[in-house]
DNA sequence: TTAATAATTAGCCATTTGCCTAATTAGGTA
DNA sequence: TACCTAATTAGGCAAATGGCTAATTATTAA
């Protein structure tokens, strides 16, 4: 969970992950998104693959990359259930 | 948003959160369930101040922190939309 | 006004983060 | 082999983070 909410603290690796959130995309593909250049993305997808949170695939020269939207999933589900958060039956006697 | 995820991107911080979600307590309180000293611990909840995760009352000498729970389920719904996470009625047809 | 207590802010330092340019690695092709 | 493209890793630098001790502020009480 510290890893991946340490790489969600950072805007362009959220922005990384909601574009992957459609598709899978290469590395040329997800920098020319942002304005930075090549190697301070493969930076943050580094970050982003040390939590887990996406995968790489290689075919040919280049590396595409995938969302692994389950621990995205597990670490806010941690999170709410850290602090009770998001549930309908909290307490004897609810609903 | 921003602001509540940096936050959050610290353990101790996120351990302060927890525990103000069961009741309030003042700075000492807060401070002697940490092995740091207490100025860093003022520090850490000057962050979650910033990001509007805690508010402080003073009674006298000592200042009390409450947790804002609301502002914690607005970021992490925020995010979860952001995602498409955590939502039954996704798509025409479903249910 | 002086002292005592709660808690902060100030100032310093080591480490991490985030960006850049330059160099390197990996794979495909003439 | 030699070369081209995709993408990375290496190295450097400024700014932010997270910790500490010392000094300061705020409030109450003698």
């Amino acid at each position: 969970m510290q890893e991946v909410l340490k790489a969600l603290a950072h805007p362009m690796r959220r922005d990384i992950l909601a574009m992957l959130r459609t598709a899978p995309r290469n590395a040329s593909e997800i920098a020319a998104k942002f304005d930075v250049t090549k190697p301070t993305v493969s930076g943050h997808l580094n970050i982003l693959k040390d939590a887990e949170l996406i995968e790489q695939v290689r075919s040919g020269t280049t590396l595409t990359y995938h969302i692994r939207l389950s621990v995205l999933e597990e670490a806010l589900g941690g999170l709410m259930g850290m602090f009770d958060i998001g549930n309908e039956t909290k307490k004897m006697g609810d609903e």
